[in-house]
DNA sequence: TTTACAGTGAACCAAATGGTTCACTATCAA
DNA sequence: TTGATAGTGAACCATTTGGTTCACTGTAAA
């Protein structure tokens, strides 16, 4: 898997700009051509072309050019693999904050039974 | 919310490198200094701060210097916002998809009525 | 057959990124 | 006190990024 670290790179930078996780939003509407997201997001057609091309690379958007109008919709990758790591580090997270929780609970045992010694 | 938008942005970015995510897998067994994490990444101290910074700015790690030694942990954001972003964006990925396969499913019953048709 | 429209590619630009070296400070250890 | 160690900040560098303009192609419409 060589090219599992690549593709995150590239997922992770995709979702990185807020303009192209807005055309994603767009696009879990309905599908749309270049001029019109161009237009939604104040840009020009080159511009906006490279987002798109940009998120094609990454999977999330597939397009299809009929006539002179190229029409964009949500791709085939569903970030289950971004999904999954960002799951597994939630739980790694977790996990140790579990652990830093119940040290927590010891001192906190610990001074307790301090205070009382103390009152004896 | 206008900084949600900005946290999404920085939080993406700071995925997207795999140096960086190395660190938080690194971080998730142990907490580590920034000499520890960049012998283990072969790079300069000065290199590693760096990546080690852009964590911080993210919330994913926190830092504590103490005499001259500076040791990282994962921080407290536990990539909730990613993590709901992503699930919101699978589930508009399923629907679509699911609307694809009704359609498809649609064609095909119609194409065998159409083909019963003309074998009567 | 013009004319308008949708997209494309090359060239350019300023800013951000990912890295380095070098000079410096502060701390720990002998 | 004298080294060695850990980190820091400034300066620099090449590459990438996010955007533009401009010239061009191909398609649709009048």
């Amino acid at each position: 898997m060589v090219h599992y670290q690549a593709r995150l790179d590239a997922t992770f930078a995709a979702l990185s700009d807020v303009t192209r996780r807005g055309v994603l939003e767009q696009l879990g509407g309905s599908d749309a051509s270049i001029t019109d997201l161009a237009q939604r997001f104040r840009m020009t057609l080159t511009g906006m072309k490279k987002h798109v091309s940009i998120l094609e690379q990454a999977g999330l958007v597939t397009t299809e050019k009929v006539g002179r109008v190229r029409t964009c919709k949500l791709g085939l990758r569903r970030l289950e693999e971004e999904a999954a790591w960002i799951e597994q580090h939630r739980q790694l997270w977790n996990a140790r904050f579990d652990a830093l929780d119940k040290l927590v609970e010891q001192l906190k045992r610990k001074e307790k039974a301090d205070a009382q010694r103390k009152s004896r």
